[in-house]
DNA sequence: GGACCGATTGGAAACGCTTGCACATTCGAT
DNA sequence: ATCGAATGTGCAAGCGTTTCCAATCGGTCC
């Protein structure tokens, strides 16, 4: 294996000279760049990592925190920051953050000393003690979808988008409207949940709509878990909503495939509407906001590569808000007629299953 | 930030003893082990890791190269590797090795030089040059999901099990059987795709039943792809099969959509089967048979955990085969009389849309 | 009782880069 | 011409571990 010191010897200079013509820091004639990098070209010569590291204290490598990896947000910001990272000549060392498992052991050995140079956090839900761990290492630090305390976070405005999505339905027509969304979990703060459905709360209060409790379902953000839940709320009659907001596509779609196994029909007996831009959704014709998931883990990417120059640039801990965009498909409609009863349902006929 | 030093000196140790104590390796009196021990973590001591990969020549880190991230079968052997690299106390390096995109950059810079003591290649399609580039950088390496010519590789029998599910449908009375599958691309070897066509093939020969030109269908690896591909063949009444074995769940869902779409009902008018064993297709009641995808990760990450240790295990490029579990749903069954057509179909007259 | 052996320990030499510093050279502006 | 600044280069001192080697110490084996 080559090192720097045979590159140097090829191109007849120092070792010295070779680091700098290679990367770029410090001023090197262009002859001398020249024969340096023929000559590590012609050698096969790749830097050493970890000397490189040890050296200069940077590890050109970026650490990425998630709690799942296989669902379609987490998968798809990813990939965004994958192909950011990847484009910007940084690694990308991955941290699968389960609830409970390993928590302790990423925070404290993996976050630390030299390993990476800064922190994606994506969704994560940490306890104020975490929050203080993981400022007190100074890693640099940005959050995708959070918000996390103190830390500058790439997110949509949960609150508004959702409330969006309701005001969508209600200017339907829509006075039945169920929202399937996440729960705060206990301890750890997860804001996500909690802000859309608020945003589908507000919204049904700014128009006098009754919120049924049993309209605000608590489920997991699987397309499994929202089916049966949607299944169960469907299949009873008096309490049976004609629209569902759920807090992600991937719940929409399992609201609507519960719609479908009740014979019931999108949109015409059911309207249904998501928070993502899930792929499969234009073939479900789901009506959707797109938050544009690969979009943020660009911008985390960016935003967090931007601190790491020589000349840090914006440091503030203001959070940058992403736009969603409203793609209107087939998935939500006006209630039919007979459906639209305003007052809280009472013993009112609903029209057969 | 504290160092061995400190740590050796507050031990009351050299730094010698502390780095042995803390690895494990080499002989450390109890009482010595143990003074290090309370003295690191009383100063909160870590390793720098660069400095200790530079030293020893080992990084304690795995790279892991995939075409995709956010398709199932992708994210979910990435969650299976990266928990049971979590588990032995690896990093895990990520490297989305895109078509045409970086490869070259992959293969060089980043595979080389220590960055990471192991590779993990899941689905990848290689030429024979990268193969080649591969096997001399000395990497251990582990496919999943390939094979990669010479490189010891967690896969399922593309070819039987593909012929094992279009035997299902065979067994259940199906003559016009279509398969929705991948392609080889150019240049690069990519035998799944081509080992399941091959599967459904032989399948269909050793039945004696016809495959027409249009039932074997070249389709992304899509919901939407797999849509678009069934609906356009679903539609024509002359070529319509009455069965589709797809080469992922993905692509079965995509199906099962085209045909709900057409007014077809599964399984009365149409049987579909798929491989992968993705959540939601309990939901929609997809037969299929499970490749336990998350455990093709941790297998991978075991063999080559195996060949990194002292007394390398298991060197040998023997490929190792895992079963899928046949998971019989509703989305199968025997044909509609009417539809039992066995000759070729020719100007037959089909049931209506 | 003496040679030998394994366990334990410390000193010091790597590991392969980066970078502060000193020095030489070149260049443009007085 | 003269001087200061800017540019280009090499030397050598790290960066924070790991590990080879030698040394010490109890005991064991004849």
């Amino acid at each position: 294996m080559a090192g720097i010191k045979d590159v140097a010897r090829v191109a007849g200079v120092s070792a010295a000279t070779v680091s700098r013509a290679l990367s770029g820091n410090g001023s090197v004639s262009t002859s001398a760049r020249e024969r340096v990098t023929r000559a590590a070209r012609d050698l096969g010569f790749v830097l050493s990592y970890p000397a490189s590291a040890l050296a200069s204290g940077r590890s050109r490598n970026i650490g990425v925190v998630l709690p799942f990896i296989s669902r379609w947000y987490f998968s798809t910001v990813l990939e965004g920051i994958a192909s950011a990272l990847t484009e910007a000549g940084y690694d990308l060392t991955l941290y699968n953050f389960q609830k409970d498992k390993f928590r302790e052991k990423v925070l404290t050995d993996f976050l630390q000393r030299n390993r990476t140079d800064g922190l994606i956090a994506v969704a994560l839900q940490l306890d104020d003690q975490e929050i203080g761990q993981l400022r007190a290492s100074g890693l640099p630090t940005v959050g995708v979808g959070g918000p996390l305390q103190g830390i500058p976070t790439i997110r949509i405005d949960d609150r508004a988008v959702s409330r969006q999505a309701t005001d969508h339905l209600i200017g339907l027509g829509h006075t039945r409207i169920s929202h399937i969304g996440g729960e705060n979990e206990e301890g750890h703060s997860f804001p996500i949940s909690l802000g859309r459905r608020a945003g589908y709360t507000s919204a049904m209060q700014a128009a006098s709509l009754p919120v049924l409790p049993a309209w605000s379902i608590i489920s997991d953000y699987t397309t499994s878990d929202a089916y049966r839940q949607a299944k169960q709320l469907l299949a009873d009659p008096v309490q049976r909503p004609t629209a569902f907001f759920c807090a992600s596509d991937e719940m929409a779609m399992g609201a609507m495939m519960a719609a479908r196994d009740l014979g019931l029909r999108v949109p015409d007996d059911l309207s249904v509407i998501g928070i993502d831009g899930h792929e499969t959704g234009d073939i479900l014709g789901l009506t959707t906001l797109d938050q544009s998931a690969r979009q943020q883990g660009v911008r985390a990417v960016h935003r967090l590569l931007g601190q790491l120059g020589p000349t840090p640039a914006d440091v503030g801990p203001a959070d940058e808000i992403l736009p969603a965009r409203f793609l209107l498909r087939t998935s939500t409609a006006a209630p039919r007629r007979d459906q639209t009863v305003t007052a809280p349902p009472s013993s009112t006929v609903q029209v057969g299953l």
